[in-house]
DNA sequence: TTGCATCTTGACCATTTGGTCAAAAGCACC
DNA sequence: GGTGCTTTTGACCAAATGGTCAAGATGCAA
């Protein structure tokens, strides 16, 4: 996770932070997140955030030293929630059953964290000023390691043969797409993923579709925890 | 296109503008698409777009009446040119074909016009101030009309079972992916669709995986021009 | 060349906004 | 209740920026 970091107030109780920082710094992340990833970073302001906070722009200002360093922690605070669902992808599983686990995590976090998908988006479109770094290394290396998964389940003769990094990209593109466009959407259908039936006739479209594309059908339905 | 506009000088010779007036109406789009695309609305300044378009501010100012203009025209500007391809979707023609080409157009103008899809997206993730109608009115036509085209092909047997709007959600997202998250896909690659050879392979790839998802294989390809 | 509309610009203004600072309010511990 | 840290804030500042304006340059028809 390289730099990325937002400046503590000097001397802190050893090891962590006072109960009220810990409490404003998470407040503050909440706001910055939404507010950024609703204007970008330059249309977000301090004061806005700070409002949204529930305290005035100096204050915020005590816990995070310029707005750069908020957005760089807010990028940090989504960062591993973003890539998680990668890592979960396992050589040893079953194909069918992975493709479709990494893509309804995907949709998940589109579902639920729609901004962490928009400020993501947002930091790559403008050329990744902050992250790029993180795209470099960590993120390079985790693509790496599971574009050798997939050729292995090709070797093996588990999936058809496909562009492992094409194939990546589109599940990205797929599932990402329903959270950053979510207004277009709702503009052509009046729907949404905070819709419950929507979201899973979705998945279940992705997820299809995607399999197709390696030569493999939708795994049953995990049937309901009932 | 609805209002979208951006005010032009009183009289003007009748029809049309004057030779200077058309030179830099475009020389400044031209800038105002690579600043906004690069900056998003409130990122850009007024003073840079003058500066790329070689003028100064006021005279950017004679041409547009204020920054929100110049924004709308440059929305205008692209929205044709980004539109175009998914009117050509011919109910007539054969499926693969058709689909085979909608997406070669997206992706070439992924790759020459990338800026214009960064525009759009930009605009649509900050919950498409500006051209929300636009999506609510022509573009809901536009795609509710292609549903149609796609579901008489599922009814004609000709193409599998699908779900018409998520097929072309697929499509938009993955071919728009390759335009807006160019830096991503460079970090990870060092590759481009500026790259002849990874625009081919991505073309390929993407069209390879939609045609899959809907039961179909890649047509021949068009024989080179020789 | 003259006269007029178009075009172009620098000086200027008001507002927004990121960030500083010193002082006040809380709070914990003796 | 005093002492010293942490937290909070309003007043304030400087820079950036969108936009105005009056004056000057340019092009063009007679």
């Amino acid at each position: 996770m390289t730099d990325v970091d937002g400046q503590v107030p000097a001397r802190s109780r050893v090891g962590g932070m006072s109960r009220i920082q810990e409490k404003n710094r998470t407040l503050i992340l909440d706001a910055a997140l939404k507010e950024f990833s609703r204007y970008g970073f330059s249309g977000a302001t301090v004061e806005r955030i700070a409002a949204e906070a529930g305290m005035s722009k100096s204050n915020l200002l005590y816990y995070f030293s310029s707005k750069e360093a908020i957005y760089t922690a807010a990028l940090a605070y989504i960062l591993d929630v973003w890539l998680a669902p990668l890592k979960t992808l396992d050589r040893e599983g079953d194909p069918a059953t992975e493709l479709a686990g990494y893509i309804r995590q995907k949709i998940e976090i589109s579902a639920s964290f729609p901004e962490a998908s928009r400020l993501f988006a947002n930091e790559v479109m403008q050329g990744a000023p902050k992250i790029l770094p993180i795209l470099e290394t960590d993120l390079r290396r985790l693509v790496a390691e599971k574009v050798a998964v997939i050729e292995s389940w090709i070797a093996d003769g588990k999936i058809s043969k496909t562009e492992p990094l094409h194939l990546i990209y589109s599940i990205w593109a797929t599932t990402q797409h329903y959270a950053d466009f979510a207004v277009q959407i709702r503009a052509l259908t009046g729907h949404d993923l905070s819709d419950e039936d929507f979201k899973r006739e979705t998945e279940r479209a992705v997820t299809q579709q995607i399999l197709a594309s390696v030569g493999l059908r939708l795994p049953e339905e995990a049937p309901e925890t009932a």
